[in-house]
DNA sequence: ATCTACATTATAATAATTCTAAACTATTGA
DNA sequence: TCAATAGTTTAGAATTATTATAATGTAGAT
């Protein structure tokens, strides 16, 4: 049995017909040990490089949307210059490499539970995030 | 003394000229009791609205991003699609209202210190932020 | 196999931001 | 004071990211 078909039956799962384009997107997005961090741009790059896949762009924002709002991909800010989309869709944190504008998952432990002591009337907490910028620690750096 | 005055300062002090438009978007951002948080949109709009003030967008753009490289202004990333920026420059920590999209300041006491415990080798923290979505607690709520 | 609703596509449209090059102005120093 | 000059403003063009459109294609149901 092709990996393909965990995909294909994922996508009918949650309601998302299994297109050519969609599985191969999945391939891509979700055959990975890591979660995987990317902007439009590079998925894009990646399908017609690695996998000598032409999709239209068009799909690709269509698609990443779908899986968005299926709950198969999440989106980050970090920078208002261009989205970046997330395999882990869980409530988690991250380090953010301001050298490589590489984003890093945090595990549960790595930082410990935030505690809020405001509340505003009328409001429910929906998230809580925490970005962590780090970048180089030599002197030389600008 | 017209308080302008302490703008035209200020403005010289980090090496700006100060112009009279530069001057002009120091009054409407900066004459303020609690912090402002904006948009580039929100703030043409004030310019030519409020102050009676036509300032080319370009020239918006401009000072903005020459008030933030002096720090007198500070870049928010919240949503993907559209640049905050804020008048309190100093680290500190943010509620978003997913209704209205609203930002509010934390104080120092409404979120504890936050405890990393990851360290990246060869990366020195440069800043931790904490982004609580907050949204209405209605059961109607979509 | 056929129908229908949903998908994909190329392209056009829009929106946010940056670039350009000419006109303008604050500062410097003769 | 006044010209020189370096930095600034401006309108409009260019660029980039994203979304809309409308024609064509395709998955799933009958």
């Amino acid at each position: 049995m092709p990996k393909n078909c965990n995909f294909i039956e994922k996508l009918r799962e949650v309601g998302l017909r299994p297109t050519k384009q969609r599985v191969k997107m999945c391939e891509v997005l979700f055959n990975r040990e890591k979660t995987f961090h990317f902007t439009i741009n590079d998925l894009v790059k990646l399908l017609s490089e690695k996998m000598n896949q032409k999709i239209s762009l068009a799909t690709v924002y269509n698609t990443v949307h779908a899986f968005e709002k299926k709950g198969y991909l999440k989106e980050i800010s970090i920078d208002s210059h261009k989205s970046y989309f997330d395999t882990n869709t869980s409530a988690h944190h991250h380090f953010f490499d301001e050298d490589t504008h590489e984003l890093i998952d945090c595990d549960e432990s790595d930082i410990d539970k935030i505690n809020i002591r405001k509340n505003i009337t009328g409001k429910k907490i929906n998230s809580v995030e925490v970005l962590v910028r780090v970048a180089s620690d030599n002197q030389t750096q600008k």
